[in-house]
DNA sequence: TTGTACGCGTTATCAA
DNA sequence: TTGATAACGCGTACAA
């Protein structure tokens, strides 16, 4: 912005330092430091011009000598799966809550080419204070090594049963599925599906949701299991097994979003109508379930809490080493849209 | 795994550090650092002994130590968006292209709360040599300050006009939409229509690739303009702007893969059956187009030659600073599947 | 309000 | 083959 053609900004080739703001003001580079923390130490007239010789030298903090000199660095590590359906939505809620205290998100990915295992060594390079593991292909057995070996706090979100040894966030599956159903059996359904994908980490959960409740509710058990995948081609099989029965269940309980839309797809390929001849429900209400043409009644697992408590979590066990770890339950809420409608109206 | 209780290394407060393994073996701090990095200096029983020490304490290189001794840390930044469809797929392609030339990527992503200058100062914290950016909402303008305020290498990749600042790597829209209309041309189609969706960053590409070859063939040029997004909800409003229509166009040509799944569910709930009453392309070959019951015929956008050719890049300009940022354009190839036929086969 | 001195974990240079 | 010593950028006592 400056007209001056002498400072030759151009090109720099080592990025401005503390010691260069002090040298620049002709003062010392410790009163640079208190200057930009805002701390005592330091007049007005100094703080401002050292934040404005900071802006025009792009002055950027070191975050690695930074890390270095704190004792306690503010550094929380993240290992997610990117490709995931849900999963960046939980990432995203991380941000916001972490920098609340003060603290940054550093993200790992677990890829066909990348473990679990690799992602916390690189995570731990950076010695981050805490974890937040997001679905976990790793098992509880690997996460369980991890807290102990590097002696660092661990929350898993997602799925994983409770332990003693790391914070549990997981949303509650078995609510989610028991109000899709009863939402179900209250247009008048009794003819309803389960499609179980035992792949996907918390089915255990939203399976268990179902059975109970339709038990409660003395309808008939109709459970389908497919064990390939968990995602848009299981709903495609599920149709295709279900197109090959003499009758189709009046409803059908998907296990996650995803699924759903696939079974959506190739039941509408049968010409099978979406609700009038079935109705159909989803879980996490991510944003698959809001595309306008499938409009999915499903089980919203909200990410943001998820993400929130994950961090809460994580900031109440690096406060205090002692506390024990929990099992974080974060409740659904039935999102109902078009998908579902009375059984037969166009029969 | 030893059956020695005094060790106790239970709740190791502190991380192994070189000179934890170097005391513990009787040696010195940098015996230990050559040894652990296979450099000449070290005996082979010395290198050996502390290999098996830094094991059994866990011990993990400190990255921010290292990232501020060393001259020219080998970091490369990543800016991406978690949420998009087609965005992990290049960043999982980045890790192996990366660690081939012992780079290690960082990664830094933009959403509702974090803007691009976000999250490229955090990256720059990091000292990162060079960086990537995905998807590039921040516009030419903001990259090119970046560039020249910091003096950091830059690759753009998916979209963004060639320029002298910093390399651009996109795949080849106008090829890709250009072989799926010949595709749709060759099975005997002359109505087509193309679904523009202009808040796509790599938009104009692909329009200008429909517009070209529909005027070589002499057809009518068709083009729906959706200025509402350009995913799922794109395709949705575009399906019912054609339905408005007297007459559908025998093909339908997507601008993406999600706005094409958009389409087809909509078509699928007025009873328009794909491909028997349209046929549809999208552009992408992401995972969409594989969802069983979907099927579509896509361009291929191959998301991991564009993470490598990133990686190319950014290291061709690291090693050379006079290097001039190219643009790299990646050819697509044309997945055709069952979402097009014939026009008329079941009519 | 400002300056001095030191240390964090690592790598690099030199001499032994 | 090994060991002293310095340096990277920053934060924090403590002294002036």
């Amino acid at each position: 912005m400056t007209e001056e053609r002498d400072g030759a900004p151009i090109a720099r080739l080592r990025p401005a330092t503390m010691a260069d703001i002090a040298a620049e003001l002709g003062i010392s580079r410790q009163l640079v430091s208190l200057a930009l923390r805002g701390l005592p130490g330091a007049s007005e007239e100094t703080r401002l011009r050292v934040q404005e010789t900071a802006q025009r030298l792009a002055y950027n903090p070191h975050t690695g000598a930074r890390s270095l000199r704190q004792a306690t660095n503010r550094h929380v590590g993240v290992v997610f799966t990117p490709a995931h359906a849900t999963e960046p939505d939980i990432v995203e809620s991380l941000y916001p809550a972490a920098e609340a205290d003060g603290y940054q998100i550093l993200l790992s990915p677990v890829t066909g080419s990348r473990t679990a295992q690799h992602a916390v060594r690189e995570l731990l390079g950076f010695r981050c204070a805490g974890l937040v593991v997001i679905g976990s292909d790793a098992g509880p057995d690997q996460l369980i090594d991890i807290a102990q070996r590097f002696a660092v706090p661990i929350v898993a979100v997602g799925s994983g049963p409770a332990n003693p040894h790391y914070d549990v966030v997981r949303s509650a599956g078995e609510i989610g599925v028991a109000d899709c159903v009863r939402h179900l059996a209250g247009l008048g359904h009794t003819s309803l599906c389960y499609v179980d994908t035992p792949a996907m980490p918390p089915a255990a959960d939203r399976l268990r949701g179902f059975v109970d409740t339709i038990d409660a509710l003395g309808l008939p058990e109709d459970v389908l299991v497919v064990t390939e995948g968990y995602t848009e081609e299981a709903g495609a099989i599920a149709a295709q097994r279900l197109l090959r029965r003499a009758e189709l269940p009046t409803a059908v309980v998907m296990s996650n979003d995803q699924a759903a839309l696939g079974l959506v797809l190739a039941l509408a390929r049968a010409s099978v109508r979406v609700p009038a001849d079935v109705s159909v429900t989803g879980y996490d209400d991510s944003r698959v379930a809001r595309i306008p043409s499938l409009d999915l009644t499903s089980s919203r697992q909200d990410a943001r809490t998820m993400g929130e408590q994950a961090i809460v979590a994580l900031l109440r066990r690096l406060r205090s080493v002692a506390a024990a770890p929990q099992e974080w339950v974060i409740p659904t809420e039935l999102v109902i849209r078009s998908s579902t409608a009375s059984p037969r109206v166009a029969a």
